[in-house]
DNA sequence: AACAGTAATAGGAATTATTACTACTTATTT
DNA sequence: AAATAAGTAGTAATAATTCCTATTACTGTT
């Protein structure tokens, strides 16, 4: 992967901000540097971050958000303010269970606590 | 919500499989029965069934797909085939862990576990 | 520094999943 | 059986995402 200009602001712009932005967000605040930059650009580029590890794909509902934190972990999705919240939760006891009791080679949990932050209780 | 022949093929439909399936297969299916049914009336009776709380939404990446069992359940999902298998896992220790920690109110816990099936291992 | 090769881009068209609109139909109430 | 309102078919519209194509721009080699 060859370097590009863009990409490498799409990068930056994913690891400023905790708020897991959707592509459409990204698309707003990269045009501020590169006001002619097109929404596939942005689509591909995301991707291609994606498949190399550099961010994480995550869906909140139907739509793709991203997510700089390459770390295991989960969100807490608030449903008064729809905010996702990295949190930590070991997961090894879920893998071994799941790998004894279903037969089944586990290689990621994707979890998503659904409930109400402490901000909008 | 007063009784229509569509919804209760739809709801009959999807209490008939184990596949977790989307919009589109109920669709196919319904037709057989009702060939110009619209694909419109399905969206809008699984939005009321789901509403009902007689069906459950879940989201496969970014494509609905409908569960009939209301039990809390997770889902393993086979990298290989696609499929969704339902699982059992205790979640009452996460709900008091992330309660505790981080002082969020927990309604439900959505988990899909991401590997490979022992048919496909 | 020019060159060739090829990856990346902009811009727009196409696709997919889903929702909205509207005139007509049907279940339920009286 | 007539009135009412919820439901339907058919189609148009929307939203998120992917695909296509001619052009542009990195990068390794002279």
């Amino acid at each position: 992967m060859r370097y590009s200009h863009q990409r490498e602001l799409i990068k930056e712009i994913i690891y400023s901000t905790n708020s897991h932005p959707n592509a459409d967000w990204i698309y707003i605040e990269v045009k501020k540097s590169v006001p002619n930059i097109s929404l596939g650009t942005v689509y591909r580029n995301l991707k291609q971050l994606n498949d190399e590890g550099i961010i994480r794909t995550i869906y909140d509902g139907s739509i793709a958000r991203y997510d700089w934190n390459q770390d295991p972990h989960d969100h807490l999705k608030c449903k008064k303010c729809g905010n996702l919240i990295d949190v930590q939760i070991p997961e090894t006891d879920i893998k071994k269970t799941i790998k004894k009791k279903y037969d089944f080679e586990v290689d990621d949990v994707e979890m998503t606590i659904i409930g109400t932050c402490n901000e909008h209780a």
